[in-house]
DNA sequence: AAATGAACCTGTTTGC
DNA sequence: TGCAAACAGGTTCATT
């Protein structure tokens, strides 16, 4: 799926596509079974609603709307594309315009969902409730890494994955940072001096931001909004990158399975 | 209580 | 070539 960077991308690209605000002339749903089931009523919700602005948080899709808010989440293989004529496989809702303009969302593997919010409690929905920072917030500071990790024996990489301590960094992103950053996926976070941990806050912020400047990365299927390919998978340094040479010293690069996931580290540059 | 593993679901790639 | 197993960007739930 999508991490913070691509769903920042989508977010962008429909921003840049969508004339706002526009008027919602109806939401048409195919499949109500998504990771969580589309909630009743939300089609009627929505009807006549003004579109006034395309927001982010962690990596859910805010749609926010005169009186309510949508909220979308790509899963792994969820996407919004503008409608054309044809419906594909999968294609589950429509977003239809006045201007006849319409959006469609299509999720192969479902582990994407939709949902509202009232536009004054948005905060407080339950999905987004629990969230941790933003990573290029200025809420995401040394001292709070420091103290999601302090006594903590789980690997680093799956408390940096935990949307608890930080939102939006995924599979990719927590290798690609950690590498940057020179620590071993599976040091125990507990055992991590502040100034590494200093470092690595500083490498999940360029990481990030880098990756949104260059669209996202582009692996399988996903695409930006208007189509195109995002570029930073060139940039890859060890994701999918097992037996091959470190882009550093040279060494072979290794793979573990870390919280189910897979992960791929320097065992020279990463101590 | 924290941490691990399985589950959700489909499509694509890998290996025998 | 064919088929089965493994694997994939995320999140949540049950079990140690």
């Amino acid at each position: 799926m999508p991490e913070l960077p691509e769903v920042e991308t989508v977010r962008g690209g429909l921003a840049q596509l969508l004339p706002l605000p526009l008027t919602i002339r109806s939401v048409i749903i195919h499949r109500r079974d998504l990771r969580i089931p589309v909630p009743a009523g939300l089609e009627e919700h929505f009807a006549g609603r003004q579109l006034l602005a395309i927001e982010r948080r962690a990596k859910y899709l805010l749609w926010r709307c005169s009186g309510a808010v949508l909220i979308s989440h790509l899963g792994m293989t969820g996407s919004w594309r503008r409608g054309d004529a044809v419906s594909r496989r999968h294609d589950h809702v429509e977003v239809v315009f006045t201007t006849g303009e319409r959006l469609v969302y299509h999720d192969p593997r479902r582990f994407g969902l939709l949902a509202f919010a009232n536009d004054d409690a948005l905060d407080s929905h339950p999905l987004l409730a629990e969230l941790g920072p933003e990573p290029l917030g200025p809420d995401f500071t040394t001292d709070w890494l420091a103290d999601c990790c302090r006594g903590s024996k789980a690997p680093i990489k799956n408390r940096i994955m935990s949307n608890a301590v930080v939102v939006g960094v995924g599979n990719i992103y927590a290798a690609e940072s950690l590498f940057r950053a020179g620590i071993r996926p599976d040091r125990a976070a507990g055992r991590i001096s502040r100034k590494r941990l200093a470092r690595l806050v500083d490498c999940i912020r360029k990481v990030l931001t880098e990756a949104i400047a260059a669209g996202g990365s582009t692996i399988s299927d996903f695409r930006q909004a208007g189509g195109s390919s995002g570029y930073f998978q060139h940039n890859f340094q060890v994701y999918g990158r097992q037996d091959q040479p470190c882009t550093t010293c040279g060494a072979t690069l290794r793979h573990q399975t870390l919280g189910g996931r897979a992960t791929v580290f320097c065992p020279r540059c990463q101590r």
